[in-house]
DNA sequence: TTTGGCACTCTACTTCAAAGACTGCTAATC
DNA sequence: GATTAGCAGTCTTTGAAGTAGAGTGCCAAA
């Protein structure tokens, strides 16, 4: 086997302008084509030796012999990690994000905006995962009493999110008891993490369980059922304008399409791979096989973690073919991220 | 034009078989299948006359000349309003409707999980328009207060329903006289059609003002608020199983699928196809063009009208390729609303 | 190292022919 | 008058064969 040359400069420049061409038109890129775009004055013949050494690198592939070639995931990877030139967005797009945004009134209202926003702005599909509510702050609790031994909890976290709850209550409770226990809870945790709240008082409770007064015992118990994240429906992914990606037909058959939709509509997978998106900063791609998706093999996915008080707490992004405008995707979502942080902060009022 | 024949027995029966088989099928059926599958003892070329006939009629229609005939609108129509024989439904069918439906919570709950099993069922999609929140009973009433003048409301419905409102308080109030609202309406209403309740309120207080104490007033003016319909989000069409549509390819294009989920995911135009079904009792049906919509177009939809107290409230069935095995859906759908409406029934619990 | 030239490969498109599925019509039959 | 056999004619589907076009790989020359 020959030595394979690296990977130098003329090389990476022509994969970076294969590519573009090939997201810009959607056919295999020729030597022909590529040595007329790529400004160097080469002959065809000379870009045919650099593009067989680009597929002997893997980076690029030819759907038949006597076709031009297409980047492969690695070729979009080198490109999008190293050779990608963003573009800035335009000023339009940026007002009427931010306007929109800033226009509604609860997070759930504002986080289906920003789905719906960054389908419309790429025409593809725009992805939303909802903050889990146990990483948000415990703003107020209620209880109210329903028949047959059961509580409605009302609970309202940070954003002046509403929560409610069914609960079996282990005894019937007056509505004094009721009130007196909500109160408490009020009073005792306003303003601190859910998650935080009920660790507390699972703590205490075990801790000091002798000398606590019945009442406190009693609310306790009540607070603990009520924030049991158990059986909580985790809040689902919001995807908007999956219609939209009908549009990129390249493919003239279905089986594409249902195995994406397939996909996209299994909530769990779909929270878990936004999940995975949540640890690091910045923007985040996944391009094709990447995701480990069957239904996700021949698309990308650009993601973006959103910040409650610097800390990510939902991901938000874009579900398009691999090759989509990468260099206008990744600041659209960058921004949309950071003006949906910033209007989730905004939301945060101070406890009750 | 010569006179034309008019619909008797034969033809009736032969147009029966051909609906049947193409819907077996899915191919256009021609003079000898016809006369195969009829069993009259007929040949081939009799058949064509009277098929010629139908076709004359507009029952049933050619592809090409040298194609065998399928059903159109008008075919399916008659076959349906006064051929079709329905089978009954399998009893494992049944038991397993009657005890997923059985194990919810929720009314919210139930209805999608109607909408789940129409799908699996059906192996199509199925549909269910949520009552709406006008027509189901006044049953309990709290108020909270919140920041900067906003009032949460939360109103609890006959079917022990949830539904959170934020308004904006025409003045502040304080907490007990919140109580005394929601106390006042509480034992006041209860048990009463939410439009009924909205509407007393509005009459008595115009009429007998002056007599009023200020508390009723008030508790009248936050209670219309609360209750107003006016920038209510209706409740969806819940829209399960629409994947399942895209096996039905006998079109290998992608266009009628991409209009057929627009049409779907018009959540407004959907709610007005779906209340036009509330009014007539019974199974109703939908072929093709026949909805008004131009999405539908090759689809058919099965409905029927679900019930509280004998009366209905919402919509529930199935949407599918027109030619589908409507002996099976049918009763399908007409069992689905009679578990559905008798569940909520169940669930219709006295006030508290 | 670059390039022109050339043989070769593979797809996409067109044309043509043949097979198959039906129909409509006509004339004979029941 | 209703039914039927027979037959010519129509239209789709399938496959084969041929052609044009795009692009490659390699070699020898610059």
């Amino acid at each position: 086997m020959p030595k394979l040359p690296p990977l130098n400069e003329r090389a990476q420049h022509l994969l970076k302008v294969l590519v573009e061409r090939y997201i810009h038109e959607g056919q295999p890129v020729g030597s022909r084509a590529l040595a007329r775009e790529a400004g160097l004055n080469l002959s065809p013949a000379t870009i045919r030796n650099v593009m067989s050494d680009l597929e002997e690198l893997g980076f690029i592939t030819a759907p038949h012999t006597s076709a031009g070639r297409m980047p492969t995931v690695s070729g979009y990877r080198l490109f999008i990690d190293s050779l990608l030139t963003v573009k800035p967005l335009n000023d339009q797009v940026i007002r009427q994000i931010r306007d929109d945004l800033g226009h509604q009134e609860s997070s759930g209202d504002l986080l289906e905006t920003a789905s719906r926003l960054l389908s419309e702005a790429t025409h593809m599909a725009g992805v939303v995962s909802l903050p889990k509510r146990e990483s948000s702050a415990f703003n107020h609790i209620e209880f109210l009493p329903l028949s047959e031994g059961r509580l409605l909890v009302i609970l309202i976290s940070g954003q002046q999110e509403i929560h409610n709850k069914i609960i079996l209550a282990p005894r019937d409770y007056s509505a004094l008891e009721l009130q007196a226990a909500a109160n408490f809870l009020n009073n005792r945790f306003a303003g601190k993490d859910i998650r935080r709240v009920r660790e507390t008082l699972v703590r205490e409770v075990s801790e000091t369980r002798e000398r606590l007064s019945q009442e406190l015992i009693d609310a306790a118990a009540i607070a603990q059922l009520a924030l049991d994240p158990q059986g909580e429906r985790r809040d689902p992914v919001l995807i908007r304008g999956e219609i939209n990606l009908m549009d990129f037909s390249e493919i003239d058959n279905l089986e594409p399409f249902r195995s994406l939709f397939e996909t996209l509509h299994q909530q769990e997978d779909m929270i878990q791979l936004m999940d995975r998106c949540i640890e690091s900063p910045g923007v985040q791609i996944f391009i094709g096989e990447e995701s480990g998706h069957k239904g996700l093999d021949h698309w990308s996915l650009v993601t973006s973690a959103y910040s409650i008080n610097d800390q990510a707490v939902g991901v938000l992004g874009v579900i398009g073919p691999t090759r989509m405008a990468y260099e206008r995707i990744i600041p659209l979502v960058d921004l949309t991220a950071k003006l949906v942080g910033a209007a989730l902060n905004h939301k945060t009022l101070p406890p009750l």
